[in-house]
DNA sequence: TTGTATGCGTTATCAC
DNA sequence: GTGATAACGCATACAA
């Protein structure tokens, strides 16, 4: 028993399919028409076939989202377009590359094959000739979380460098001057540009950085853990480390459990990112705060503005600001500072 | 410019459709075509266009995954399952719910006019009719996390019930009597049954509830909150509480440490799903640990099989196995039992 | 093995 | 407003 299609629809209420198409499509009907339409359709369990619409109308109602893990980030974000776009008849097929080039070809071209109507994705450098190519193509990119630099298209980014900036200095006022950093993959833009926070904050008080101090990993737990390890084994090591994402700064805080050191005691500590828990460990990991419902937001503005055809010529460019959430891993017991806001 | 179609390439390469189709779906081909055809291709940055092919075939390659919402354990299968459906060439596409009946009538329909190909879901007790809609027609429907009472079809669970009564026995071996427990939504299975558990574990060790101290939540962080406020508030309160997922878990570390509690010392605590950062939240959160890679390892051979035909007819029901990772929030300290193995 | 023709379920373009 | 009909891009049965 196959699906009914249109003509079965309009067979069954006695009128031509091009009237169920306009009825399907909210145009003017006769209204004894309209009934026996619904009755129709009602009666025979009618679900228009999306497929043969999109091949008519270039249009799938289908917007990708490419992001190299469904992290807490990541996820927090799709959670708020899933909703917001499925209220505007947009679905969304989901791809993740693990920052692996094949990966994220294989995806790139399962999303063009798809005739997807738009892609958001989270960019890497990996990934630069494929957007192109897409670029070239109609289907509007939006890029989002990390910059995909000498791409000329819509983007949403975090003010990485000066978040991180502003972070770093904080840790400098409170009396650090060997702060370790260990940020992401430098290939990155997100990577690059906390790590370039961090310097710009040394260089502003007028410290200089010791190189030995500055771990790359590559975003995962293993590289916080790593990295930690490698801090407290130095002759000199540093009294507070800056962590570029959350996953690197959970493999740090399991390394110092394993020594027995205490956050905000022994070290301290701040990080990117947010995540509930980390209000939770104490004595409170002080954290970057990326907002992410506005991120999502402006993301789905641009994506519908652009789909609408509301949208400016010109790529739109959109910095949102991130807000640091002072705990007790920034020693505030040590030297209590003037203001210390508390998310209550 | 529009996208070039295999007339297109047929053009260019000199040969009909047909042998461009042929090739496209990898069959006989004399060799000098196919260089050509490859040619072609190349020149013109040919895509083969899902959507035309689907409405021959049947089959859009795509699979539905409909959850409640994006948490930490729905995004790690869905992470697992992009990447082995994605290598046999099957995209997913997203929804989620938040259990709330209009968007999950919203999903299911959008995923039936998409014509997708099967559709896993984390089944809520509103889903059932909807369901019952699906499976009547030819989409395979797989269900996991939550059951769907009395709906046949293939399910993948996990033993929630004998996980919980485990686990809060194990409770009951460290001397406690008074235990709280905060479960989800009595309407689901996961709720319903881990709720379940906890009785079981009570009957089996001779003890009767409190029924002051079940609390019935909705798997939110504020539930976790409230409930352990009132646990707090009580004049005899529990000695251990008992959480049935991490998200109201999370709430109630909260509530405990606004009061200045310390957990495994003040108050013992265990709870369902083990994320990476339980370890590290002090003394350790003794957690149900479940078997994500499993999980969706099953799914997706349940997938690929009803897909492929190879299916058995009977509907597979799977129930995996959680463990228990045992921690100091269950007071090792205060009574030193027999095997406490640690995840190392 | 290859070319040709038909149809998948819609929408859009016509006359009516 | 409505009905008939030609596309949309591809796979496939059939003829060559």
């Amino acid at each position: 028993m196959k699906k009914p299609t249109i003509l079965d629809v309009a067979d069954s209420a006695g009128v031509a399919v091009g009237t169920v198409s306009r009825y399907l499509n909210d145009q003017r009907i006769r209204k004894d028409n309209r009934t026996r339409i619904e009755q129709a359709i009602a009666d025979l369990g009618y679900r228009a076939n999306t497929l043969a619409r999109a091949m008519k109308t270039e249009r799938t109602n289908t917007v990708g989202y490419l992001v190299p893990k469904f992290d807490e980030f990541n996820s927090g974000i799709l959670t708020q377009l899933v909703r917001s776009l499925r209220a505007r008849g947009y679905s969304i097929v989901t791809f993740h590359h693990s920052d692996e080039a094949d990966a994220i070809n294989e995806a790139l071209e399962s999303a063009s094959s798809r005739r997807i109507d738009a892609i958001i994705l989270s960019g890497t450098h990996e990934v630069t000739e494929k957007v192109q190519e897409l670029l070239s193509g109609e289907q509007p990119v939006i890029i989002f979380n990390n910059d995909v630099p000498g791409v000329e298209t819509d983007k949403v980014l975090v003010n990485d460098e000066a978040a991180a900036q502003d972070a770093v200095s904080r840790m400098i006022d409170f009396g650090h001057t060997r702060i370790g950093v260990v940020t992401g993959d430098l290939n990155g833009s997100t990577g690059q540009n906390r790590l370039q926070g961090y310097r710009k904050a040394h260089e502003q008080a007028g410290l200089s950085v010791d190189e030995e101090l500055v771990y790359v990993g590559n975003w995962g737990q293993l590289d916080g853990y790593t990295a930690m390890d490698r801090f407290l084994g130095m002759e000199n090591p540093p009294s507070a480390v800056f962590f570029s994402n959350y996953l690197m700064t959970i493999g740090g805080l399991d390394c110092l459990s394993s020594n027995g050191k205490q956050v905000g005691k022994d070290i301290d500590l701040v990080t990117f990112d947010d995540p509930d828990m980390f209000r939770l460990i104490p004595p409170g990991i002080t954290a970057i705060e990326q907002p992410i419902e506005q991120i999502a937001r402006h993301l789905t503005e641009i994506v519908l503005s652009r789909l609408d055809g509301t949208a400016p010529d010109h790529p739109r460019n959109i910095r949102v600001n991130c807000a640091l959430k002072l705990r007790g891993s920034l020693g505030v017991a040590r030297k209590a500072s003037g203001k210390t806001h508390e998310d209550s």
